[in-house]
DNA sequence: TTTGCAATACGAACTAAATCGTATAACAAT
DNA sequence: ATTGTTATACGATTTAGTTCGTATTGCAAA
């Protein structure tokens, strides 16, 4: 059977960037990072995870007290899915119109240019 | 006093679409385009029209029985608030990862790809 | 003018998401 | 063993978004 192609919700997206970064959390730690930006509660937070479980968007491991989550999705499919939404909801469909205006608004160093000359190039061939 | 920001939700995004490419358009118009490609009713259409009038998202010319709507907010503020939103909670800050990631999946032509070419020409210098 | 059609207005139901309070369980320290 | 702390579980509330039914209004055709 085929993975289902779940679409986290806003906050969820905030609890698995933490996820993907730190490649495991506990809730504690994942709430930790999250009062950085944001002011909520702790179960809150343990709410969402648990949410998060039964939609399998993580896995936890629960041998001991404090559970462990793992992330269950990988960032680059959930970056995919996000950016190719986008495209079709905001840009008509042009890739390249999205780019331009990712370019033309955020500030990208010149390596980063740099790596993004050598795709196109590639992708000119 | 500064312009709200408010972000359109799904639905009202696919309303926008419409109305950025008509320039104008009436709730039936507006029906009929949606209806292309999506089930449902004329009065959830309406009524998603008004909410977006009270939301200060359209404009609307009400002079005759038939009411003409129009866009209040441009496509490419729109565009750069979602793709902002976008660089932050999937892309770590990095603009450059996005367009990897779109120029990687979509498919753009060499002409679009000349233009991206260009721009980062001038963002080295 | 009456009748019928197409439009708006508006309330209500339904669904999804987020938030939190409280109960309970596990464990450590005394 | 008792007590305090930190965890999970879970129900309930709140808020936002979507959908639709029904009432009413404006207008044109008969």
């Amino acid at each position: 059977m085929a993975e289902k192609a779940l679409k986290p919700t806003e906050s969820e997206l905030e609890i698995l960037q933490v996820l993907w970064n730190e490649r495991e959390a506990t809730v504690r730690q994942v709430h930790e990072e999250l009062s950085k930006t944001k002011e909520s509660g702790y179960t809150t937070t343990l709410k969402l995870m648990q949410i998060m479980h039964e939609k399998g968007l993580v896995t936890r491991n629960d041998s001991s007290k404090t559970h462990i989550y793992h992330p269950a999705i990988s960032r680059e499919s959930t970056q995919k899915q996000f950016v190719n939404k986008m495209i079709n909801t905001l840009f008509a469909g042009s890739s390249a119109n999205l780019v331009l205006q990712a370019l033309g608004n955020h500030n990208a160093s010149n390596e980063e240019l740099q790596k993004i000359e050598e795709l196109i190039n590639q992708l000119k061939k």
